[in-house]
DNA sequence: CTCCGTGCAAACTTTTTGCAACGGG
DNA sequence: CCCGTTGCAAAAAGTTTGCACGGAG
């Protein structure tokens, strides 16, 4: 659990941005929480933020891959810190509140998956950029 | 491509509800559509019916388990036939425009996924009801 | 006759934007 | 100083709800 900092900071940098307090305050909390965290959790944990500020923190984060954002589960948006960041991984996504986990699959599956991803892809004419493979249903908190 | 209408009649029957013309019409342009629609085609296509009645239809579908809602992709929700109707399948999803199309992977993919999901869930202690599968990438249109 | 569904408008939630002030480099 | 960033407030986008009317069973 090495702290991104450095590698937010070049990114940043690149694009011609500041690393500031209210910055590293969400890439801390993202880091710490190792999951997903809903735009809820995000406004009152750093409750000295103005939401506008937050959301655009995020996007600014987003854009330079930093963090990665998740539309929907369970009505508001979730963000995590990006896979060129953490490496890849998998979620889960509780149907009932929301609420998303990391998770890795067996490295051959992986394998697979990405060959019949491209396979797919040229097939239909898309450009991948990567999968995502949630697998849904109820987290142990909702059961 | 035989039409869905028996079974989505017989599921809102067994919820007391009716099928009517305007639940006709949203059933038939998913059925049609072959891939979750966003709710702004939805509007537009059917634009007898006012927005508040497309939701609500929208939702009872939903609670019948006649479509599926996938949220976010490009702002806004989008809507499928449910794979009880259709059968199992996965999405590719546009990074850019929010599109989302229908595809399959192999069926033995498909089987060791399904056990690599089942061994997660269980150590996990998630009540797994199924599995998301989505490629990322630009669209042919957005290439 | 009785409910369920509809239509319209208004409310609510989530996310984005305008603009003036602030502050690090 | 300059320009990116902040804070506040207002607006836009997406979704849900209240209520009276209308139509199917």
């Amino acid at each position: 659990m090495t702290a991104p900092h450095a590698e937010v900071w070049e990114r940043l940098s690149r694009a011609q941005q500041r690393y500031t307090a209210g910055r590293r305050a969400l890439v801390e909390l993202l880091h710490k929480a190792g999951r997903p965290v809903g735009i809820v959790e995000l406004l009152d944990a750093s409750s000295r933020l103005p939401q506008s500020s937050i959301y655009r923190n995020l996007v600014v984060l987003e854009q330079v891959g930093a963090v990665t954002r998740y539309p929907g589960a369970g009505g508001s948006a979730h963000y995590e810190l990006s896979e060129e960041l953490v490496g890849h991984h998998d979620h889960l996504v509780c149907s009932n509140c929301g609420r998303m986990e990391d998770y890795d699959v067996p490295p051959e599956l992986e394998g697979d998956l990405h060959a019949a991803m491209d396979a797919i892809a040229a097939r239909k004419g898309f450009k991948p950029t990567g999968h995502r493979l949630q697998l849904t249903g109820r987290c142990a908190r909702c059961t």
